[in-house]
DNA sequence: CCCTGATTCGC
DNA sequence: GCGAATCAGG
């Protein structure tokens, strides 16, 4: 049998399903589906009906032939409410920081099965920097990060700190 | 510039 | 039906 080629088999269709519906991006699953594009991926989830899961205040979605493309439909289902008034700006974790940060050093000590290379940091990940930067040992926490936060449970208490606490550890930041 | 999905259109 | 090219947004 003079197989043609890996088409969109039954399997494959499946599994395009599966990764899809599991929220991986189009080049992640041409990735591990293997001899697709991320083009020949999305075409094929319009195909089958799979694109657009939030197709709620559409309806405008029906480009005329020639005319220019509609913006977007643009759901912004979001607002968990920003960290409360009392606290500080959240400072974005600086790697000297963290270094200096006696209360970060115990990493052995933290959930390290997480970690995550900067390929898998995804958006509900937590962005927390983990080690050297210039070090190929160097990943993101990676666990679960709170809704509208770009941090974990952990680290964001660390991160957002009220302002009597970091008063307390003030001298954490002394390197300045 | 990297990524994302969306759409078009020649094949 | 397929997917590269292109578009549009983040």
């Amino acid at each position: 049998m003079t197989d043609a080629g890996p088409s969109w088999t039954k399997e494959r269709v499946e599994l395009l399903k599966r990764l899809w519906s599991d929220g991986r991006s189009a080049s992640q699953i041409a990735a591990e589906i293997g001899g697709v594009s991320r083009n020949a991926v999305i075409g094929k989830v319009h195909r089958l009906g799979l694109a657009g899961r939030a197709p709620k205040i559409n309806g405008a979605a029906a480009p005329a032939p020639g005319a220019v493309r509609r913006p977007a439909p643009v759901i912004e289902v979001e607002r968990p409410s920003s960290p409360a008034p009392s606290l500080l700006a959240p400072p974005p974790p600086s790697l000297a920081l963290v270094r200096a940060d006696p209360r970060v050093e115990p990493e052995v000590a933290l959930p390290v099965s997480e970690r995550v290379t900067i390929m898998e940091l995804r958006e509900f990940m937590c962005r927390w920097p983990m080690g050297d930067p210039a070090s190929p040992d160097f990943r993101f926490c990676g666990a679960r990060s709170i809704t509208g936060l770009p941090y974990c449970t952990h680290h964001a208490r660390i991160a957002y700190q009220p302002a009597a606490e970091r008063k307390r550890d003030r001298r954490v930041a002394a390197f300045r």
